[in-house]
DNA sequence: ATTTTTTTATTTGTATGCAAACGAGTATCG
DNA sequence: CGATACTCGTTTGCATACAAATAAAAAAAT
């Protein structure tokens, strides 16, 4: 019998069966196909600005850090670093001062256009090991939890 | 009508439809209601680490790593200020001096103690939006792909 | 027994990721 | 109009996360 302190019952904790450390593994895993895939050196954050940039641009750069979920001092390293290269440029808004607007360069249409195939192809690999019906419901149930 | 070069089918990509977009959105609410939760300022990692070291200690870091899937670089950081906040400890084997074999100490123990509640909470209202069913189902999913 | 391979740990470099604090510009409301 | 609140971008500090190179020790192969 183990002894316990008035009403503390101790759970247990296992770590391999927290949802935490699935969610962790997962994103490793799709991180390391993509990697493997996407061969202009692209991570997958700087894809996600990048796509998402050609869907809404031109935009700020807080408005893009907010649609691919990333913080501001986030996204601003991510866009330093594409700009640094010249997938896109940074103007200032002349009507907002604030405001950074960010538009797509001609490079980086032209990386976009070189990687989208591979991109969708992450996506299929990631969730290769599950059926149709499968993937339709992981993708609800993270949505659900987001 | 689009013009296209042979055989060059161009695919859309909508960053909100891919399945990283989804992992990665759901393990930031999944960190950001762990660090709400635990009050040590322990993060989700440290507490993976913690957590295994538990159950396998003693044990070498780069074993901790694996168990906790972390990288070798990684886990060397995170046993480092688990180190530096005496939670644990660590020695050389005496048979293999490669190996840095690690240990809980007093106060190790007594921090996983004083969160083992809280962190299962976490997994707890991480899942929330689910029913049962959903949640047995997510884990296996996860597993799936992972 | 010597060579080869593996394993373990370390270090460096690059890239997220978030909290917190800051300054500057804009909007709001009394 | 003027005080207040909000927004945008920047910077700093800390903590993962992984690739790649290094070094040392141990194990395996010949």
């Amino acid at each position: 019998m183990e002894k316990k302190k008035a009403g503390a019952a101790p759970r247990d904790y296992a770590l391999h069966e927290q949802i935490g450390f699935f969610l962790r593994q997962a994103s490793q895993r799709h991180v390391a196909i993509f990697a493997n895939r996407i061969g202009d050196k692209l991570t997958t954050t700087q894809w996600a600005a990048l796509s998402k940039l050609k869907e809404i641009q031109p935009c700020s750069q807080n408005q893009l850090g907010r649609e691919t979920a990333m913080d501001v001092a986030t996204i601003k390293g991510v866009v330093d670093r594409l700009a640094k290269r010249g997938l896109l440029t940074t103007l200032r808004d002349e009507t907002d001062a604030r405001r950074l607007v960010l538009s797509l360069t001609e490079d980086g249409h032209k990386a976009i256009a070189r990687n989208v195939d591979a991109a969708l192809d992450v996506s299929e690999e990631t969730l290769k090991p599950l059926t149709t019906a499968e993937r339709m419901m992981l993708v609800e149930l993270l949505r659900k939890i987001s």
